[in-house]
DNA sequence: AAATTATTGCAAATCATTTGCAATAAAAGT
DNA sequence: ACTTTTATTGCAAATGATTTGCAATAATTT
């Protein structure tokens, strides 16, 4: 499981006469280790304790590319402040979704299969085909709800 | 119907103190007849035809106001490109959705009392409090399909 | 080991949005 | 109506996240 996002990325800048740099091999170890939806700033602060030479465009570039490469997914959440910042998400965009609690802003990810549901009532009715759904809670967690 | 904004936006402006201007009330205006979730320069090249002298400024601050009032919401749609502008939605932020077409970028409005259902089971199931959701379908609509 | 070229670091550029401030114009007081 | 008060505007400059051009660096190939 571990490294699962490093491999594929290997593989996949193999097939590209692409080069895995030590740059790259730690901006994606910090992804898998970093759980929760870093920004590039936070991915920049932590790489940058093992490797103080990193350049934060270099971890844009990477990101981005990840991101082309359908490997993990950048968003916004979009509490009333942090307006602009993008966060990066290691895990599939695929088929799952967020809790935002907007006083800790922890995240919590989850999946429900009646989205799937909604996704087919909406495209019947439509005729619209929907190639992908995002749903995002905003609300508090147990923890700050008292 | 027609005005509703622009009336309750009135009201709450007395009740502070405010003052109704040209301004504000042309950028109200141009809420509601540009149906489509504007972003601030659209709104601004809009109503500057009628008024030139209008800032950009004013249009950020009016729709700050706005949305901090819980009178319109803010948000991005993020396609692959345009990833920083938000879009105005004049209507209410409460309970309903969006389909975005990727192609045209279109966007479609729509509510499914299934999406209150996974908000409920998400809560019973983890005990967070859910103030509100966000559903928003990418795709392509029925005219980009072929 | 030399040649090739993808990738990096750096600095400057972008672009949407925000902010400070002096000028303007609603609303209130006279 | 006329002056005063102060909320709001326009303008220009600041901000902050992200992007980009380019010369220097370092993987890979020859």
């Amino acid at each position: 499981m571990m490294g699962a996002l490093l491999d594929e990325a290997t593989e996949i800048l193999r097939s590209r006469g692409g080069r895995m740099t030590s740059q790259r091999k730690r901006i994606l170890e910090s992804l898998e280790l970093l759980g929760s939806h870093p920004s590039a700033d936070e991915i920049f602060a932590f790489v940058s304790q093992s490797d103080p030479t990193l350049n934060l465009s270099t971890v844009y570039r990477t990101l981005r590319w990840l991101e082309q490469e359908g490997l993990i997914s950048a968003r916004h959440f979009h509490f009333d402040e942090d307006r602009r910042t993008d966060r990066f998400d290691a895990a599939s965009p695929i088929d799952h979704h967020h809790f935002i609690c907007t006083e800790c802003k922890s995240v919590i990810e989850f999946d429900n299969r009646l989205i799937g549901e909604v996704k087919n009532q909406f495209s019947r009715q439509t005729n619209c085909w929907v190639q992908s759904v995002s749903v995002v809670l905003y609300g508090l967690c147990p923890n700050c709800q008292k």
